[in-house]
DNA sequence: ACAGTTAATGAAAAAATATGTCAATAAAAA
DNA sequence: TTTTTATTGACATATTTTTTCATTAACTGT
């Protein structure tokens, strides 16, 4: 999602693109590891931004889908940038990197538990954690 | 896990079960799909057990094993009773009802995935949503 | 460019959530 | 029973998040 697209989606919604959401977007595109609320806020302070702001942005963002959180197992929350849809995080227990996965086909896994539970499964939340390349190495 | 099990495995690290403590390990298993901190307080306030015991005993029933939270994509908050171990949970959407599903096989998923980003790929948290059998008929 | 209109910001207050302290209490041990 | 130890609850404190509202900045039409 480039600045220019985001800005454009902003504006068809009859919302602006300010200098303050173009900030926090960057921050978090710079960040591929995620944010907690805390260091966004941390961060922006320099630029005079209002955690305010920062809280309203990020439910901004999260709520058009360019932004989601993702937990690590000591419960940091943590918010990274991200395309709308269905997709899912590969978070590295070790550094916080995390990528996206957006294919996962879990049809035959949700059949079988319908089938077990008689419940009709419509759909799931899904997180990966593991061992980024880099942190395999060192480790 | 039984109440009496949970006894045993309190009393053999010298710690006490309480009738605050079992109030507490009860009313997670009376609510399948979970409550929040604030829910747990309110119901338990009947009963005059403080915030902080149910703070400290949810912390206690975690590191046990037995009550694990949940951080749904709404950003709740949730502990559930649980087993030990690796399982999911099967919301219904309509009335929360909760089943277990212990059996299921990422593995083939998690190998694409690991060979795709080059992550070593450790575990997964996953929760499914449907609707239960009653749901379906009365909607 | 200017005035009118609407949306967004930031400072502060308020609310919600979580943790720490310590005297009183309850359970177990002696 | 008496002593010892773990646990509780009231309260204080800290942290995180949301609300309020006057001010500021961005768009709109002229
Ligand atoms: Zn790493
Ligand atoms: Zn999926
Ligand atoms: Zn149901
Ligand atoms: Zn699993």
């Amino acid at each position: 999602m480039s600045t220019e697209e985001l800005k454009a989606l902003f504006n068809q919604s009859g919302q602006r693109f300010t200098a303050q959401r173009e900030a926090v977007w960057q921050l978090f595109v710079e960040h591929p590891r995620g944010l907690t609320i805390a260091q966004a806020t941390t961060v922006l302070a320099e630029r005079k931004i209002s955690q305010t702001t920062i809280y309203r942005t990020v439910k901004n963002l999260q709520d058009m889908g360019y932004l989601r959180w993702v937990h690590n197992p000591e419960g940091e929350h943590r918010y990274l940038a991200t395309r709308p849809g269905h997709t899912h995080m590969l978070v590295c227990r070790q550094c916080d990197r995390a990528v996206e996965c957006s294919d996962c086909d879990l049809s035959v896994l949700e059949q079988l538990i319908a089938r077990k539970t008689d419940f009709t499964v419509e759909g799931h939340y899904l997180e990966f954690y593991g061992l980024c390349p880099n942190c395999r190495k060192t480790l």
